[in-house]
RNA sequence: GCGCCUGUAGCUCAGCUGGAUAGAGCAACGGACUUCUAAUCCGUAGGUUGCAGGUUCGAAUCCUGCCAGGCGCGCCA
């Protein structure tokens, strides 16, 4: 297909999705191979294979809409000088309808300098895909789950949870925009010895509460979210767990807490924008027998071992430095044994692809799992773990610990409250999950007219506001059809319609490397790019053509801007 | 001691899987509101990319060794 065809290929069939940028890439890379062997043939060059070369988008934009490194890649195989090679293929570059001008430059890059005729493709596009836009099917309708979150459901998310969440929700964002068929999904670590510590700290409040005195457990959980628990549990059951068997006191007072606590976090992060399709139980995988089923697997494949009368799972046959113990020798299995249970069961739901979203202070746990993973006879590429480095808070220029321990932390309830559910948001996306992240409370409180999320939603409202005066004046929104968006010809109108082409291939690449804080950085040059766009060009003026045209202009970055908030979690509000 | 992550402008961070003169936002300084929202725009200044080697046409990016910080290394989760 030649770019002609292609061009015409959009505008007939208005709803095809298809990458402009993306197409003119593979467009000038055929060229170039093209260009390449006919160089051959007359003699220029000489060659054997044609090298992995990339046409990318220069940096500088004194380079060109294009360039390519072609010509660098074959010296040793052309044995001669890079500029050399570049002026030979350049000489047998085919005519194109499209290239204004190809030059050398450099230590033998080939920049392209296209005529805008394709640009004015890239609104009509976006106008008639609208939300749709942006989307791809990459993912070819595979299953993938993204887990993330499952904090322990003995007390309130914290900051680090609040991490997990943003990121966790806008990589399923992601997949799912990319054309993958997505499960969130929250673990619920509803059994082990938490859940026995959590019985005997609510025991001990509840006697407590009775009049008793009783001692508190030393690393029982001091939060003071406990005691409200057990004060609203006494007003529903009274004392009547007050003279029986202490387990089923304690079973009692978890099955109660364990309920609020769930229903709790699921609300908050509900206003969190985090909806999640499957809250999976641990105790559940013990109850069912999947955790056995799965211990027996391991043996059967003789993957386990007995030593000090309990059992091990040879962790060292996948490369890691000691092996680690799966039940007991209290017969009770560990946390490992119930972890390798769930992830079998991931794989045995049939999720193609299975993405877990773990604090950094768990990466010891990924090579192990992927072992586990292996022993079992899966592909132990189709898991992967995205690591988040710890939250760091800092409040009155102080570094506060987070604990469950001492109870003494920033809840996610708190920072939407605080904070805002639109900049937390933007805020945790915005970095990369490699990076610690120091969350300055003070901060965040303050300076939350400049936080970056105001600058890219300021963007849309205004384009709101600019919409709404046009409705008020009696000037509609034209079809695209109506309309010479060639009128739109200036240097902030043509770099914003350069900007709107490039979002299918951001949010593809984002998806890709499971790394949304891409889609932050695009929304902050969109958004700058219109703010000056709006400084300079009048978009309600007396020529109703431009006026036409620089309608339709907006309301693609409208679309645009709304939809990358939409991935992130962030509101597109009409007014400010 | 071993393993993972990080080290880039005064501060917080990007840097698209090795490309050309390393970029944003805050903070600083100087300008721009009679006009669709100034939560904005334009400009100035700010750097030995932790340090030292190596790989090649080319390194913030890959390799090695140091230095500094964070996190792990349990019959906890």
């Amino acid at each position: 297909m030649n770019f002609l065809s292609f061009l015409f290929l959009i505008s007939s069939k208005g709803g095809i999705k298809v990458n402009l940028v993306a197409q003119i890439q593979e467009e000038i890379k055929e060229n170039l191979k093209t260009a390449l062997v006919t160089a051959r043939e007359k003699g220029k060059i000489n060659f054997e294979i044609i090298p992995d070369f990339v046409v990318e988008v220069p940096r500088e934009k004194q380079h060109g809409d294009f360039a390519t490194n072609l010509a660098m890649l074959l010296p040793k195989q052309a044995k001669m000088p890079p500029r050399e090679i570049a002026q030979a293929i350049v000489e047998c570059f085919p005519e194109t309808a499209y290239v204004n001008d190809v030059e050398i430059a450099g230590p033998g890059f080939i920049n392209f300098r296209l005529n805008n005729s394709w640009l004015y493709q890239v609104i009509p596009q976006v106008i008639r895909q609208k939300e749709k836009y942006g989307t791809s099917n990459l993912g070819q309708g595979k299953k993938v789950q993204v887990e993330f979150v499952s904090a322990n459901p003995t007390g309130l998310l914290h900051m680090g949870n609040a991490r997990g969440a943003a990121l966790g929700d806008s990589i399923a964002n992601l997949l799912e925009e990319v054309g993958y068929d997505v499960t969130r999904e929250f673990y619920i670590n509803d059994a082990g010895n938490q859940i026995e510590n959590f019985a005997r700290s609510l025991e001990a409040r509840y006697l407590q509460q009775l009049g008793q005195d009783v001692p508190f457990p030393d690393e029982g959980y001091h939060g003071e979210d406990l005691i409200e628990t057990v004060k609203r549990f006494i007003e529903e059951e009274g004392d009547k767990y007050l003279n029986v068997d202490g387990k089923l006191r304690r079973e009692m007072l978890v099955k109660y807490a364990l309920d609020e606590k769930l229903t709790a976090i699921e609300n908050v992060l509900r206003d969190f924008g985090v909806e999640y399709d499957v809250w999976f139980s641990e105790q559940s995988l013990h109850d069912s027998g999947e955790v056995q089923e799965t211990i027996d697997i391991l043996n059967e494949r003789g993957y386990l071992y007995e030593q000090d009368g309990a059992l091990w799972f040879k962790a060292t046959e996948f490369g890691e430095e000691k092996d680690e113990v799966v039940v007991r020798s209290n017969g009770i299995p560990t946390y490992f044994a119930a972890d390798i249970a769930y992830h079998r069961n991931k794989f045995e739901r049939g999720f193609q692809w299975v993405i877990n979203l773990w604090g950094a202070d768990h990466h010891g746990h990924v090579s192990r799992m992927k072992g586990a993973m292996k022993a079992l006879g899966y592909d132990s590429d189709r898991l992967q773990v995205v690591l988040m480095q710890l939250v760091r808070l800092f409040q009155g220029g102080e570094v506060l610990r987070m604990s469950k321990r001492t109870g003494k932390y920033i809840t996610l309830s708190e920072l939407v409250e605080e904070v805002g559910k639109d900049a937390a948001r933007y805020f945790f996306v915005m970095r990369s999950p490699d990076s610690h992240l120091d969350f300055d409370l003070d901060l965040a409180k303050s300076q939350s007219q400049e936080n970056p999320v105001y600058y890219v939603q300021y963007a849309h409202a205004r384009i709101c506001s600019i919409l709404r005066q046009a409705a008020e004046e009696g000037i509609a929104v034209p079809a695209v059809d109506d309309v010479e968006l060639t009128l739109l010809n200036t240097g902030e109108e043509l770099e914003l319609m350069r900007k709107l082409a490039d979002f299918p291939e951001v949010v593809a690449g984002a998806a890709q490397a499971l790394e949304p804080h891409r889609l932050t950085r695009y929304a902050h040059e969109l958004a700058g790019q219109f703010h000056s766009f709006y400084t300079v060009c009048r978009v309600l003026g007396e020529d109703k053509a431009l006026t036409e045209a620089r309608l339709l202009l907006v309301q693609a970055v409208q679309i645009v801007l709304k939809n990358v908030l939409r991935l992130i979690g962030v509101s597109a509000p009409e007014r400010m």
